[in-house]
DNA sequence: AATATTATGTGATATTATTCACTTAATTAA
DNA sequence: TTAATTAAGTGAATAATATCACATAATATT
């Protein structure tokens, strides 16, 4: 099996994205160019990506929107239930909780977890939130797969160690800081100050009249 | 001039969060070694990538942190004061509130807009709270450049109108809606499905011992 | 003061990712 | 039915990126 580079994982979930865009706008077939065009990326890229899972379009016709999607979802494991666990609820984690995206998408919030007495034992928005130092025995009973890290950022270290000790090997990191994993773990942070950074200049260069 | 790879670039607000986080730590000088450790990269990319803006560090000794801070800074032009205001104070628009990354960058929260009467009129955080059917008047008396739209998705192409008609260019969106904006406009979405369907993956792959 | 050590800076090299150039299959038109 | 066309699929070439290996400078030690 050939080895599936880095970059062409991480595009997928980008085409899963604009399947679900095309669809809703009623298209019923993709040609590899013009998925590229929407996403900025070569023609040649896209095909090659998806190559290296199957032989999903047909020549001189293009892709089947719906099967392509329905077959990325199936590599990204988007049809299996993913159940996740919230770690953290203030806003942030409150917010997240309210997320739709997650059902949308397959995943299920299956735990919440948190330090505050008054949360523990409680239901928010349906959801049972559990002691911190009870998320070892939670995690297993759920089978709960991916965290979801958002909790103050000076708790970010500590409680990422309670999470890896629960054995759970994929993060969604929503605090600031860079926290340390061992190898076999995925991390992925949420940041978006690079955008804002983006705006900042793209405003300033506006009033600039340039 | 050598071109400046754009792996380098990006990497470069990440060099910069983590050195506020290692000043915030009182720690003056830094190794790329520990630098490249916390950002789980190798420390020959650290100094190379600094190396294509000049030489900051000092052999046996390291890179002092404020230095090298501010010369990233400088060279990603983070220095102005951005005005920004926030849209919905849900959970998320709370979240954000709450957000330090905003004022260490040199953004600066200015007004906050909602329609909950309850809200209208108050303070959060310390910030004033107006009514978004004011937000024409308020934006331009503040001088606020950059929204930050963070409603309800059903609201979200209504109060994006709102934000257009007080001559605001550049928005950063948290909906999961796709909203319309002339083509003068930059708009930047927050989105991490992408990330949560790669963890999806990972785990998936993890648990198929692949 | 001389030597050993350590960490930066960087040309060379290895690795990874993208694009080219072409083949193949499906469709349409003659 | 045959030829022309079009778009997917793909090995090979190119380009981009990351890492190695070592020269260099600063500091510490003897």
């Amino acid at each position: 099996m050939p080895k599936i580079p880095d970059a062409t994982i991480k595009r997928l979930s980008l085409y899963c994205k604009e399947l679900r865009v095309l669809s809703n706008e009623g298209m019923e077939v993709v040609l590899s160019k013009d998925l590229a065009n929407r996403l900025d990326l070569n023609p040649t890229q896209v095909r090659k990506d998806l190559s290296y899972f199957g032989k999903f379009g047909r020549r001189k016709r293009g892709y089947d929107v719906s099967e392509l999607l329905a077959n990325l979802s199936e590599i990204l494991g988007i049809t299996t239930d993913n159940k996740i666990g919230i770690f953290g609820l203030g806003n942030l984690g409150r917010a997240l909780l309210n997320f739709k995206g997650f059902s949308v998408r397959g995943f299920y919030v299956a735990a919440l977890f948190d330090v505050d007495p008054a949360k523990i034992g409680s239901t928010l928005f349906g959801k049972q939130c559990y002691a911190l130092s009870d998320a070892q025995e939670i995690v297993k009973k759920e089978g709960i797969k991916i965290a979801v890290l958002a909790v103050p950022d000076g708790a970010a270290q500590d409680v990422m160690d309670v999470i890896l000790g629960c054995g759970i090997k994929s993060i969604l990191n929503f605090t600031q800081r860079h926290v340390v994993v061992p190898e076999d773990v995925m991390i992925r942070s949420v940041d978006f100050t690079d955008k804002l950074e983006l705006l900042a200049y793209f405003s300033r260069s506006k009033s600039n009249g340039r």
